[in-house]
DNA sequence: TCCATTTGCGTACTACGTACCTGAAATGGA
DNA sequence: TCCATTTCAGGTACGTAGTACGCAAATGGA
């Protein structure tokens, strides 16, 4: 059997419960995934090390290495996992802002469940089924309205790209804050607080001043916040989609 | 002297030239984050370790601790370095769609000579000068056409989201087939390929499929591909700010 | 029963960030 | 000119990471 590693994770399936000779595996993919996700979620994608997730199964560190190639494929199988918890309809309602509401508030809700999602998916690229079909679902959207493909392609890409870094904005801090060791509230108002106060009063960037200060946006709920940012992603794209010339 | 380690690193300025007794400083804060970045530039993020950084500058590993209070903030500097690459205009010209053209183009620049950049740009809240800079030029292109302060702050994030996307997708995965080891051709087609083939055979994702097999987009070059979505984002502030309500 | 096969996992190697410490170097005052 | 003082250079070392390697244990078929 060749050892083929330099190939992606989705083209190397976890070894079958065969019915020959030899050890059966005591553990399997989606329970090692399982653990890597919960101890991410409690503690930060930095406490994500195979030591570690071998100890909460109880086991050695090199067992894992039966169940998952390396430690970077472990964090697409993470990727996928959360994204398999995002429920959707099997097919477009009709009503594409309704559809593109939902997907968008669903996605929202993984990655604030689990904070180092978003982080993950937008640094490395990883095509995994459940992405697959959460983006199949907004191209879905998208069709019937007389869009060609590569204006749907564009659409929703938009729409991936604001939901992303609407979600990172609202999060981003957090996992920083975790990584000095300070708890999320003490890191605003002591570690970026004070920066961000001589940048203000120093009166060299005054629009920024004034989206810091004048913004009533700051004061919305993230949620708030989220929906606001999304009604004019979806406004911007009726908007085009009114003005697109009609195709034959 | 107190040691305030936990604080941002724009508030703890390089130590400065005095005239007291004692030995001068022989490297500074800012030629070991050139040296940073060159080596990131060559060999990928994952080279620029303490420990290569002083090599390449001659000295031991714990002299940099002299001049960066830790690793990670040495990444702020990195990035506030790239983006100081970032030529821009006193201020803006009038026409804002030109303005942010201009904009984009500079940051796209600045984002494939330093691969790194947008990556790590858009993992960590960062808010360096540059930064600040470039960040206020893009709301001074906003200015001026009537729109309010959030407005402003809202079209100028869907601006950077775009940017900063489009960016990593051009160019994500080369970081990635540098970390496998693989070159960036070889990657594409041994590593990714045939798992993109997989799943287009399945047939399990018809609009994926099309947006891959019938895309006219995907034959432009890189740059018109960028300018054809930012092309698009522009049309569409114009259409949002066409249908803003007069405000008093 | 015995063996080919596969898993569990301890050991060990390399490489990382960085705390600590020693000694060298540079300067102002005498 | 010489020395006390201050600062920097950088070696050593500790803790932790990913993971290559190899052997013992377990298992089912012959």
């Amino acid at each position: 059997m060749a050892d083929e590693k330099p190939t992606s994770i989705w083209m190397q399936p976890e070894r079958q419960e065969r019915s020959g000779p030899g050890r059966r595996p005591g553990y399997s993919r989606e329970q090692v995934t399982r653990t890597a996700v919960r101890i991410a979620d409690a503690e930060g994608l930095d406490a994500v090390t195979m030591r570690r997730i071998a100890c909460d199964l109880g086991t050695g560190a090199m067992s894992l290495y039966r169940y998952v190639p390396r430690r970077d494929d472990l964090f697409d199988l993470m990727i996928d996992l959360a994204m398999s918890e995002v429920e959707l309809p099997d097919g477009p309602s009709g009503d594409w802002r309704a559809d593109l509401t939902l997907l968008a508030g669903r996605v929202r809700a993984a990655g604030l469940r689990h904070p180092w999602l978003i982080a993950l998916l937008t640094s490395r690229p990883t095509l995994g089924p459940n992405l697959l079909r959460v983006h199949e679902f907004a191209l879905g959207a998208f069709e019937g309205i007389g869009l060609d493909i590569d204006d749907i392609t564009g659409f929703a890409g938009m729409l991936d790209d604001y939901v992303h870094s609407a979600i990172r904005r609202e999060i981003g801090w957090q996992e920083e804050a975790r990584r000095t060791g300070l708890d999320p509230e003490r890191w605003k108002r002591d570690y970026m607080g004070p920066y961000v106060r001589q940048v203000v009063e120093s009166g060299a960037f005054p629009l920024f001043n004034r989206s810091v200060l004048e913004s009533r946006t700051a004061h919305l709920t993230p949620e708030e916040r989220f929906r606001q940012g999304l009604d004019r992603i979806l406004d911007a794209v009726a908007a085009l989609i009114a003005a697109l010339p009609a195709r034959p």
